[in-house]
Order: C-alpha cells, then structure tokens, then sequence
RNA sequence: GGGCGGGUAGCUCAGCCGGGAGAGCGUCGGCCUUACAAGCCGAAUGUCGCAGGUUCGAGCCCUGUCCCGCCCA
C-alpha cells in the first residue's frame, strides 16, 4: 500500500480568506466573551486572568507599537483562555484630547473656521461626529491582528461609566486636598493655548545665542553685565543676582541697577544657585518667565511681573513700543534697541536647552496661571511601597530603578488644560469666586443655595483634565467603578500590564497611584516593559521621517506607489516628500509583499527580547511568513497520509517506533520549555523553541524518518503508530501555536483533530486544552538513539557534500566499531539511518579499511564511504587535516584543564567527568583521522 | 551633572547559576529526493568594545575606560 491519497489543502499557504473568515466566525460565535466557558466544573471558579489594553487613540491608526504589544497580550490571553481559566481581555480606546482636539481644528482650518467660530458646543458637537466617524478605524484594525478581546466590553474613556468614575475620583481627591487650585507657573503652549504637564514638555538642545547686556548702577559706577538667553523677557525683570562669593561682584550686592529700556529700579541680590562661571556671572532674574528664576523670587520675596499674553506676545505691562509684539519679534527689537543705547556688550552663539510642547512643538513658556493640581507626593508613597516589596513586579525588573527615580522626585502633576474635547472639570464658581467641587451640577447648585442662602447663578469651570487623568483611572473604571461590580470583584487586580518605557511616568506610575488609591490594590501584579519599535536603521517611526511601516501593509502588502504615496501624503513638511519617496523606493523596490497576520505576530514576539529598540527587520518577517508555509505543508502531507485511510485508531505504545518516542519526547520537552518561557514573558524563547522543534525536529527529521512507514514498507501495525504519532505531534503543536499564529492554526486544526479519534463535536481551537508535558513520554533512550542517528546521517551527508559526490547516488558504508556498538545502536536503529543518509547498505569492517575511502570518525564509531577512483586523495586528505587540525586545537584545551591540579581540585566532580569523556572522545577522533590519512597517503604513492 | 540600557558572525539579535561561542537572515557549494524552491542537503564566518582584577576557569562577576542610545535635571 503506497503512500497518500489526493490532498485537501492547497500547496501553499493564502492567509486572506482564511483571516477573515476565522476572525468572523470567533467574534460572532462569542468567543472572545469574558466569563462564556467560565465555568470549568461544578462549583469553583476557575482562576481568573485580566489585561487591560492600553487604550488606543480612539481617532488613530494601527502603528507598529500597537501591532507589537497587542500581538504579546493576546497570545497572552489566548493561552490563558486554553488552560481554561476565566480570561477578558478589556479593550477600548482614548479620547486623547489635545491631539483630537489639533486634528479637528485643523479640519476647521481647512474651512476657514477656529472652534471660537462655531462655540464650545457646536464645536464638541463636531469632534463627536469626527470620533463617530473615524473610531472605528483602530478597533478594526486590531480585529484584523486577530485580537481576541472582548468586544461587547468595549469602553471609551469619554463614555458615561468612564465620566462619572473620573468625577468620582476628582471630588474625592479634593475632598481630601489631594487636588487644589493654585496659581503656579506651569508650561504654557502658546499656540494650543493650554498649560501642559512636565511630561509633555520636550527639551532638546538647540543653536542659540548667549547675549550680554549692559545694566546701569542707578547711584553711577561701572555698569554691571548679564548675560541671557532670553533677552526679551528683561521687562519682566525684578533684579540682578550673583553669587553670594563672587568676587568680582561683592561691591555690587544690595545695589540697585536701573533696567534699561523700562527704568524700574532693580536689586542686586545674592543667591547661591547662580553660576559664577556662567556668562558673566550675574544673570537677570524674571520670576514670572523662568522656573529658576521663580524659586529665587520666592527666596527673595521679589514680586512676579507677567509680560505675556497666552499668545505669547507682550502685553501691557511693559513699555508701550513692545506691547503686542510677538516673543520673538520683542527679542529682535529690544536687542536693537539695547544696542543703539550701546547697551549691548556682545553675542556669543550658545547651544541651550528649548522646551517644547510634544504636540505643538511650539517653544513652551513658563507663565503664570491659574491652574488645577493633583499633590502627588502622598499618592507616589504607597506606589513606591508596592513595587518595592514586590506587589507590583517589572519585567524586565531594572525598569523598576527607574520608575523610584522618578517617583521619588515627583511633582505636583497639573490636571487642567485649557482645551474644550475631554473631561470638564467638576468645579463650579460662585460670584464671589467660591468654589463647589461636585459630582454634578445640580449637587452644586444644591451647595450653593445653602452656601449662600440663596439661589445664586454658578458658572463651571471651563477647563478639561488631562487624558491621562483619565487614563489612570483605566484598570478599575473600565470594570464598572465605583460600583463594586462582579466584574471589579473577579478581574482586579488584573494580571499584567504590557506596555512601551515611553509611557512609564505619564501612565503606568499613574494608573498605580491611582488604583492603590481608590481600590486600596494595586492595579496590576505585573508590568511588561516593552521595546519600541523602530526601522530597520535603528530610526524612530514617524510620519515626518517618512519611515513608517503599516501593520496593516505588512499582512496584506503594498505595492511601491500606494506606500511612496502614503508616506508622503499630508507631510506636515511637503519639502520632504521628495526625500521620502526616493529612500522608500530604495529600501521596498517591489513595494511590500503579504505577509499575512500569523507571520506579522510571530515576528512581533521572536523580537520580544529584553532590549530597549527592536529594529524591525523585514528579512525576519519573511522567514516566518515561511515558517507558516512550512507548517501549512506539514500538515498538508500529514493530511495526505491520513486522511481517507483507516480511522486512526489507538495503538498500543509498544507499536511506537523509535522515531515516535523520540518525537513524543520531544514535544514533552517543548512543551515544558514554551510553559516556562510563557512565566518568564520570553516570547522570543517561546518562538524560538517552537520554530525549531516544528521545521527542525518534526519536519526535517521525524517525517522524513517515517516515510519509509507511512508508505507501508514497514508493516500496518507500524504505519497506524506512525500515523497516529504523527497527528499526535502536529495536533499538539497547532495548540502551542496557536496563541501567536491564531488563524493558519485554527484552520489546520480543524482538519487535523478529527483524525485523532476525537469525539466531541468540534469547538474552536481557541477553547482547545492547553497541552500539558507528560513526565511519561519523555524518553531518555529514544532520545539517545535517535541522536546518535542523527550523527550518524549528518556525517555521511558531510562526506557526500564535501567530497562532490551526488545526492542521488547511492552508497555502501563501511562501518568499524567495537561489536556491542553495532549490535545495539548500528544494527537495530539502520532503518533510520540508510534512507536518510541515501545509502544502498552498510557492512561492519572487521580489519583495516580499504584504500580510496572518505572517512568520517564519530565517539565509538569510524565510518568508511568507499569512492573506487573517484576520490579526490588531495581534497579529502585536506578534508581530513583541517578536521584534524580542529580536533587537536580542542584536545589541547581539554588536556590543559585536565593536567592542572587546581582545575582537578577545585571544579566540581561533574564539570570534571565531562571534561575527561571529552578527552576521550577527542583521542578517538584523533586517531581514527590519522589512520585515514595514513591510508590516503599510502593508496596515494 | 545624575540615572538607565547597549556594544557578541556581514546584518538583526539570543547566550541561564561562571565550565565545550549560538539562532535567523545573508553568503558560498550541491540538489526540482512524489508535503513544501516560501523547499532540501552541506559549508564558511568571531580580538564577545578596550584595559586591568577575582577565579583552576570569565561573553557572563568586580574596577576602570571608550563609544552609541534613552531618561531625568
């Protein structure tokens, strides 16, 4: 009986039809549900499993990051989900609201409009519409990862649960005095016209100038000299300091200079945090424009004079010449101004650090304002505590040092944004300016009747929160608080969070703080710090360095004009576009092909590792697109050997050939290893060993040693082994595969487990049992033999390749080796060596080899490939001495460890013992290639 | 200035508790061997950044140093 029948699958791997259609038939079936199969038996529950996605940009687009970190949790997820226990992963997405807010108005802009034009509320109206419109976008993108979340669950940080727990947590926090209103100097965007938080301010080094400026004494003398940075905030200026020890400067302390240009009489102060080697050594301060300089003025109790408007340009506090002048403008012309009084000393060009907004990317401006603030310092306390004592764990752990370096220096985190799309903050004002912070407005309206006596007209604060004061509520708002929800008693603490380092202080830090906060647990047993993604160079993805890569591209491809054009569509710089266009069609000259989903996330996890950058290598990516090829063929010839033959029934262990333990135990060890790398959140680990054990061991190996069976050279009983083995094996595996190759899986799966006899009516592979390492199979001997097999073939494929001779030719080996050896490994396991190794057959050589041989030296075993006349006695005998010539290098080594004492005495019995067999095995190899080459050289003359 | 991460094959990266330097891709040679050429077989390739130290033994531990990157001020 001859090998297969007609075979059902195609010959390669299409993943298009094959995504869409399982992704449909998961989310419409439920199965990404949390809690359906929730009940394994009767009675306990078993344990459950939460992750909370971080929630996209509602209006976004699926970036790399997002393929990456989505890709970990729901293989995450997945496996959970297959061991049974109780899994949900939460979705939802961001209202994000300073960039939401940018993008609308700059469709307004596009109309010849500005959101003052249409009013808060037609203006909300419309970034409503534009959410509407455009939030479906990222969900589903993320479907067509193969995201298994739960979609029925899916919450928005703007939506009704999510608003009431965030003024929930904001008038609790008040209460308390955890959040008060304050003027402060906070970082003023000039263009969004909002204050932004520390986080959101970008320093950067940048060409400058360093400007030194004459300050006349006003009692007379020698004019003293401060440099600047900043000439144009001078108007603002309320004295001149220096170092308390400078020398140079000590007549001048307590003096007053008359500032030029406004003729205000000015001190000169001390203070110890002014740099002597600095400029000149006497600097201007401006305690209403420098943060520095505001710390000095509330040592000194110098007064704050704000010369800004919130555009940035002067306002009427400063000599009317420079009212309205725009920053930069101001600095030209007083700069001008200084000099025709021959004020100005000189200019030196200075690299100094300019802060921008993340966003905006306008220069931020200290500016004093009246804004809201969250104390951060008592909250940060107990969230030091719990990542200290181990409650909330990093992975990797040394993020957690940088997580104490921030947390132990944190500063009061300013919550109000001057922008209308987010959270309005539940305050509202009194004519008298007094405050109600409420849960709505009519409990306001409450308060302020008895408050006044009276019915009095409140006015809510116009101010939104921040998104991320949103955002840290996420772990427990999305589960239903404040209502102790079942949901909330089941999932929090959630399990893991799995996110990028970049969002460690805005969000991670926050959301601990919070949550230790308001549900007295942490929100999350477990961080996982992931690397960012970047381009093959190493280079950050963005949209203005044109290099940025579509998941979506990646699965379905993209041919070189649709990518040239969408990176170089809506360029905030168009003079790029030509620069962009050229480097894409140098690095995709034939536009990107399909990957497919499957091939994306397993490369998404191989390059999971503990780093900080993953460069993301297209190379990679095609080597796995293969791996699914490769498995897709697997199966297709497991399927071709099975199918339509015998039912494959259960075949009694004894009928197991060597080659079915071995691979038995192989996947036991596999098994075990892809658990623990699962527990250690190696997903690089976890490929790794699968991509080998699957192309490696089963596929280049086992089903080439079992050819020979399945085509029934071996008898029946062998062949039903073989075959129920071999579905066996390829079964399992689908279900390690499964959590990162969820569809070509799932499709396999479904082929392939009725042949494993099973009964029950088929569900989906994502329900299957997760597969558990049997002790019992695991088959030291089995695993033994079949090595030395496999040195054996890989010896003599050496010879043949080495020595030219053709794959198809069949050969005789010769074969020398002390009798038990042949008895018990050469005799007994040929059946597995003679088809792969391409020979005719073997002998045993009793004496000396004839002449004209190859020869190959293994521990206890020579084996001789006879070549009448072909051989090349001068390319073997270099063969034979190069080997020789490495052998000898090692032995060398091993004897140098073995000759001295103190290696003898001091290393374990162990490390010894393997160090003498080694010696052994070497000495063997060394004499057997000298014999081979005595024999050379003597057929030679 | 402080903190963190990295430097291993041509490229991208693994390398555990210190004990024979690995993988993928690429390269080279040979093969259409009836699951797969998106494949099969074989091969080559290293001053583990540098210098010290600890140790019988260091890619790994310690000290110093150089370079790259990130974060904080």
């Amino acid at each position: 009986m001859s090998g297969g029948t007609e075979p059902s699958l195609s010959k390669g791997y299409d993943p298009v039809g094959v995504e869409r259609r399982w992704y449909a038939h998961w989310e419409a079936s439920g199965c990404f549900k949390a809690g359906e199969r929730e009940k394994r038996g009767e009675g306990e529950d078993p344990p459950a499993y939460c992750i909370m996605i971080p929630p996209p940009n509602v209006t976004g687009t699926l970036h790399m990051g997002h393929a990456f970190q989505d890709t970990l949790m729901d293989a995450l997820i997945r496996q959970r989900r297959m061991k049974g226990e109780r899994v949900l992963w939460q979705t939802g997405t961001d209202h994000a609201g300073i960039a939401t807010q940018m993008v609308v108005e700059r469709q307004l802009a596009g109309e010849g409009k500005t959101r003052q034009d249409l009013g808060r509320e037609a203006f909300l109206e419309r970034v409503w519409q534009w959410k509407e419109q455009s939030g479906g976008c990222i969900v589903q993108q993320l479907r067509r990862l193969g995201a298994s979340c739960d979609w029925s669950r899916e919450a928005f940080t703007m939506d009704a649960p999510r608003s009431l727990a965030v003024r929930e947590v904001f008038v609790r926090l008040y209460e308390e005095g955890l959040i008060y209103r304050g003027t402060r100097l906070v970082n003023w965007d000039p263009v969004l016209h909002t204050a932004v938080s520390d986080l959101e301010v970008i320093s950067e080094e940048e060409e400058g100038f360093l400007w030194y400026l004459r300050y006349p004494l006003a009692d007379g003398g020698e004019p003293l000299v401060v440099a600047t940075t900043r000439p144009e905030t001078m108007l603002g200026d309320v004295a001149v300091a220096v170092h308390p020890e400078d020398e140079r400067y000590q007549h001048l302390i307590g003096r007053q200079v008359r500032l030029p240009l406004v003729g205000r009489l000015i001190p000169v102060i001390a203070d110890e945090t002014v740099k002597p080697e600095f400029g000149s050594g006497c600097v201007k301060i401006t305690p209403a424009h420098d943060f520095n300089d505001h710390e000095m003025g509330k040592r000194h109790q110098l007064p704050l004079i704000n010369i800004f408007t919130p555009h940035a340009t002067l306002n009427d506090s400063v000599p009317e010449a420079y009212r309205h002048l725009d920053r930069f403008v101001a600095r030209q012309r007083i700069v001008a101004d200084l000099d025709a009084q021959g004020l100005l000393v000189k200019v030196l060009a200075h690299r100094l650090m300019i802060p921008r907004g993340d966003r905006s990317k306008a220069v931020v401006e200290p500016y004093l304002t009246d804004q809201w603030f969250v104390r951060a310092a008592p909250l940060a306390q107990e969230a030091i505590r719990v990542v200290e004592d181990g409650r909330v764990a990093f992975v990797p752990d040394s993020w957690k040092k940088t997580y104490f370096e921030w947390m132990h220096h944190i500063q009061d985190w300013c919550i109000s944004r001057q922008i209308w799309w987010g959270h309005r903050i539940p305050a509202w004002y009194g004519p008298d300016g007094h405050i109600f912070v409420c849960r709505d407005a009519e409990t306001a309206r409450q308060q302020a009747r008895s408050h006044y006596g009276q019915e009095q007209t409140l006015t809510q604060d116009a101010d939104v929160l921040d998104t991320w004061f949103s955002s840290a509520l996420w772990p427990f708002a999305t589960l239903g608080w404040p209502e102790q929800t079942p949901e909330l008693q089941t999932f929090y603490p959630t399990h893991v969070l799995v996110t990028g380092f970049d969002i460690l202080f805005f969000w991670v830090a926050r959301m601990i703080m919070m949550g230790l906060k308001f549900t007295g647990q942490v929100p999350f047993h477990t961080v996982y710090i992931t690397g960012l993604v970047r381009d093959g160079e190493g280079n950050k993805m963005s949209k203005s360095k044109g290099n940025i890569l579509d998941p979506l591209d990646l699965i379905d491809g993209i041919d070189l004009e649709s990518l040239v054009q969408k990176r170089t569509r809506d360029l905030m710089q168009p003079q790029l576009a030509q620069r962009i266009a050229a480097a894409t069609r140098k690095e995709f000259p034939d536009g990107i092909p399909a990957f497919g989903t499957d091939a994306l996330r397993f490369t998404m996890a191989s390059l999971a590792t503990q780093g900080r950058d993953i460069k993301f290598d297209l190379g990679r990516m095609e080597g796995y697109r293969n791996f699914c090829n490769k498995l897709w063929n697997a199966a297709r010839f497991v399927l071709m050997n099975t199918e339509g033959q015998l039912p494959v029934q259960q075949p009694s262990s004894l009928a197991r050939s060597m080659a079915d333990r071995w691979i038995l135990s192989r996947l036991q060890r596999v098994i075990h290893e892809v658990d623990g790398a699962f527990g250690k959140y190696r997903f690089d680990e976890v490929t790794s060993t699968l991509y080998h054990f699957l192309w490696g061991d089963f596929c280049d190996w086992y089903l080439e040693w079992i050819k020979p069976i399945l085509y029934g050279h071996q008898g029946e009983e062998a062949q039903a082994a073989s075959r129920q083995t071999m579905v066996q094996v390829l079964e399992s595996s689908l279900r390690l595969l499964h959590p990162w190759m969820p569809f070509i899986t799932e499709e396999l799966w479904q082929k392939v487990v009725p042949l494993t006899g099973a009964q029950e009516p088929l569900g989906s592979l994502m329900h299957a049992p997760w597969p558990q390492a049997r002790a019992d199979l695991v088959d030291e001997e089995a695993e033994a033999q079949m090595r030395f097999v496999q040195e054996v073939v890989g010896a003599v494929r050496t010879i043949r390749s080495e020595t030219g001779i053709p794959p198809g030719r069949k050969l005789v080996l010769l074969v020398s080796a002390a009798a038990d050896v042949l008895e018990h490994h050469f005799q007994p396991l040929q059946g597995w060596i003679l088809p792969l190794a391409r020979l005719e057959s073997w002998q045993p050589l009793a004496g000396e080899a004839p002449a004209g041989c190859a020869t190959a030296v293994l521990p206890q075993i020579r084996l001789f490939v006879p070549l009448q006349g072909v051989i090349d006695v001068a390319a073997e005998g270099a063969r034979l001495r190069k080997e020789l010539q490495r052998i000898e290098m090692d032995l060398q080594r091993v004897q140098g460890k073995l000759n001295n004492p103190s290696f003898l005495s001091h290393a374990k019995a162990d490390v010894v013992e393997k160090e003498q067999r080694k010696e052994r095995e070497l000495q063997e190899k060394q004499q057997g290639i000298h014999g081979a080459l005595q024999r050379l050289e003597a057929a030679a003359s």
